[in-house]
RNA sequence: GCGCCCUUCGUCUAUCGGUUAGGACGACAGCCUUUCACGUUGUAAAGACGGGUUCGACUCCCGUAGGGCGCGCCA
């Protein structure tokens, strides 16, 4: 998901002449720093993406200080005393009696004197930013024309009681800051949106462009976040899978624009447009990557893969590729092309091998020794179609299927067929 | 519970009131290969349901059902 939406930040910036800003919104303090930016950087890094400029919301604690100071001089900060067990509980009362969990301003009404009596007692406020009760309005590049009334909404906490920002806060200072133009986000940040541009607007600042693109779902219809580690980019890696293949899909998925392989991303960006993204939450099926995974390997020229297979030939690429699934999948067939197999003859085929190996044309070899042997071992058997074909094709490679044998056989080679056939 | 959004072939989608409802993936079939695959050609396959509005509705309106998201001192 989250790879996805990176994707589609960076297509749209490659699109527009852009900057893809990434941004790490680490200011949860329970969370590493370093480990969760190393995990993202990696996944980004393998997908090919490349941000123009990379940005931590916990390295500007300052400006967002300055903000917050700015907020409260206005009127908008307020102070809350209310323990975070207790607003949890509150919650739940309010769902219960069907009611929205919307937090009541209670902090609102206390006096003066009844706040330095709390601080006396040692109590530190959080602080929570004063909604304006209005109705915000913005175009959303992928949803069209969004409203949201801010009025059904809990004020929300800027500044947690140690006196940390809460990801709202920085968001809204940082896109200020950066001049960001655009985000591009999942919807499940529509309703920040309206609190971010009440916050940016109460700072002074000009509201970016949003653009919310739909979630994706499972195979089933049915929410995808429980299953997330598994469709992890670290986990499609580890599952061999190619990156452009990932992207591919990636990018595709949920468009008006067909699924299909991509080798490179200039395709994909040419192809870019936020108003090709559906509303609509996509399916996201795994064996639907896996497929659109093959169909790229199929297509993929010889010096797409030189490097990654250890000099593998363009004659052997070309005959094998197609029976690619991964790219993992080809140390197999390098196997029964350059190293020992196990050939698989069945009793009742000894005869026809033993015929068969003994017809086998002197080399040199090429595309058309098969045939002319096959013709032979014909004509000397009385076997024809897959009666003739699948013990061959056992014998020499081992499996019951697989690449042309036409193309695989002078790669074989005279001396370790002849090994194989006896 | 409340709010926002969504619903066209199995899947991703086109259609912006009048179409034989189009494409892609998958499925199936033919061809190629005297084999499995790859490739290639073709076929089947859809407007959630119920009401309106209209000469005419997949398209606009209302309702129902189903689904997604949100309602944190998470991001």
């Amino acid at each position: 998901g989250n790879a996805r939406t990176a994707i589609l930040n960076w297509l749209f910036a490659k699109k527009t002449g852009g900057q893809f800003v990434l941004r790490y919104d680490d200011t949860d303090t329970a969370r590493s720093t370093d480990a969760f930016a190393r995990a993202i950087a990696a996944d980004i890094g393998w997908l090919g993406i490349v941000p123009d400029r990379v940005e931590y919301q916990s390295r500007r604690f300052a400006r967002h200080g300055e903000a917050a100071a700015k907020l409260k001089a206005a009127g908008r900060l307020y102070p809350c005393y209310e323990a975070a067990d207790e607003l949890d509980r509150r919650r739940k009362r309010q769902l219960a009696r069907g009611l929205p969990p919307v937090y009541d301003r209670a902090a609102l009404k206390l006096s003066a004197e009844e706040r330095t009596a709390l601080e006396a007692q040692g109590r530190k406020p959080h602080w929570r930013f004063k909604l304006d009760h209005r109705k915000v309005e913005w175009n959303d590049l992928i949803r069209g024309p969004q409203h949201i009334d801010t009025a059904s909404l809990s004020d929300p906490v800027l500044v947690r009681e140690e006196e940390s920002y809460l990801y709202t806060l920085p968001s809204a200072v940082d896109d200020i800051d950066f001049a960001i133009s655009h985000v591009i986000r999942g919807e499940d940040h529509v309703v920040n949106t309206a609190v971010q541009i009440e916050i940016t607007e109460a700072l002074g600042g000009v509201p970016p462009v949003y653009a919310h693109h739909s979630l994706l779902t499972g195979a089933d219809g049915k929410g995808l976040s429980k299953r997330l580690g598994s469709l992890s980019i670290a986990a499609m890696r580890e599952a061999g899978l190619e990156a452009m293949a990932v992207a591919s899909h990636a990018a595709l998925l949920g468009t008006s624009e067909s699924i299909h392989p991509c080798a490179d991303y200039r395709e994909l960006i040419e192809g870019f447009d936020l108003a090709k993204l559906s509303r609509a939450p996509a399916r996201f099926d795994e064996a639907e990557l896996k497929h659109l995974n093959a169909r790229l390997l199929h297509m993929l020229p010889h010096e797409a893969v030189r490097d990654r297979l250890g000099g593998v030939s363009e004659v052997v690429w070309n005959a094998i590729r197609g029976n690619l699934e991964t790219l993992a999948d080809s140390k197999a067939w390098l196997d029964v092309i350059t190293n020992g197999i196990n050939p698989v003859v069945v009793p009742e085929d000894r005869d026809f091998i033993a015929a068969a190996a003994r017809l086998l044309p002197p080399e040199p070899w090429d595309a058309t020794t098969w045939k002319t042997w096959t013709e032979a071992v014909k004509a000397a058997t009385d076997r024809k179609g897959k009666a003739l074909f699948m013990p061959l094709r056992l014998a020499l490679t081992g499996l019951d299927h697989g690449p042309e044998l036409a193309s695989l056989l002078p790669l074989i080679g005279r001396h370790k067929a002849l090994d194989r056939l006896s």
